[in-house]
DNA sequence: TTGATTTGGAAACGATCATTTCCTAAAAGA
DNA sequence: TCTTTTAGGAAATGATCGTTTCCAAATCAA
């Protein structure tokens, strides 16, 4: 994956860093998604970003700071590849369409079983983990707030029916996304999750 | 928590067993539950089970033995409360009301903190614990069932419109109430919850 | 060049993990 | 009563964990 988090050089001293970060922070984030946090240990965290543990500890500090960077990563990739996805719809109520969609898409098969970084560390960490809780909470509210944004968006454009409640729908929707990445950690079938996504239009009638 | 699982005693031979089966393994689950199976040490459960760590491997095998049995008692706990809450409602609309709020209720405050044991562990475990993962299978699908079941009923007795699409409309309202376990990890409101379900209702329209 | 600063990397560190061992206690079968 | 069987429990075990240390390599400032 080759998306820019910040790609400016500020000509820093001493040695130059010789690995790709956002390159080292997908690996990262892939074995966080698969193995959740506890269960990745340093060693495979270094193996699979091609490093060693002295520079992932010269680079991040500690475990707890490579998943932070490659939390924030994934959330940034994440909704690039969301924002493009919504583009494209004509009206909020398409938008909506294609954002359930784009969930239902990443919930089958052996992505579907890779899992949600968000979803996966929100049910492991919030609890006990204050920093990684508010993070989950920042980015769910941000999700929420896409989603109540395209139900206001829709109903100024009339494809979605003024009556829609929209603070109480747009609560629904994200449970719903984030629901069928749990869901799809079983395993289902794509008809089977587009379906599911496609009757869950029903909420914005 | 006083449920029974199994009473019967088989008059079993050798030194009879002294700790209370279901009372350790409720307290099992709750640190299963609050810290997740990887954070969750021996020392904590043996500490909250009563036990020492011999009885435990005595009585389970493994940590594995505890989880699992632990995963099976919750699974029953909650399907004796969720049974309840359903029972009285007079339709198949009004029951799938009670199932949502059931599950609107088990995701806010301190409960909804403390989370799922089958959306936590599906999402830390399911990937590479086959056994795990056949019983988070097996578990979604029965809660799909039940819910693919109260929809029929409620289309055979008036309450729901027939032309609803009872497979994935059953399949939406299963993704909505495991998402509600997950963003009630990061602390809503008992208001904000009950309003989300009620407007996930609109789905049996 | 020289010194300061940062990275890369192998090896070692103490801590904690899940698990086992070994012994005693308590029951049933003979 | 005596053996067998199972549970309770303290202590020890080996493995693995996250982390640190130490040194060579590479860059910038002077």
């Amino acid at each position: 994956m080759t998306t820019d988090t910040i790609d400016i050089a500020p000509k820093l001293r001493g040695r130059p860093r010789e690995f790709d970060m956002d390159a080292a922070l997908d690996e990262a984030l892939r074995v966080f998604s698969e193995r959740g946090y506890y269960a990745a240990s340093i060693s495979e965290l270094t193996e699979a970003m091609g490093l060693t543990a002295g520079s992932v500890y010269k680079a991040f500090g500690d475990k707890r700071g490579v998943f932070l960077a490659a939390f924030d990563r994934y959330r940034h990739v994440r909704q690039h590849m969301l924002d493009d996805c919504i583009a494209a719809a004509p009206n909020g109520y398409e938008k909506l369409r294609a954002l359930m969609t784009f969930f239902a898409g990443s919930s089958w098969g052996d992505i579907g079983r890779r899992g949600c970084l968000a979803v996966g560390s929100a049910t492991e960490l919030a609890l006990f983990d204050d920093d990684v809780a508010k993070r989950i909470g920042v980015a769910f509210d941000f999700d929420e707030r896409r989603i109540l944004d395209l139900i206001r968006l829709g109903q100024e454009d009339g494809s979605i029916p003024k009556h829609v409640d929209a603070e109480s729908t747009a609560c629904a929707i994200l449970s719903f996304t984030k629901g069928m990445r749990v869901v799809g950690k079983t395993g289902r079938t794509q008809e089977h999750m587009f379906a599911a996504s496609e009757a869950a239009m029903k909420l914005l009638n």
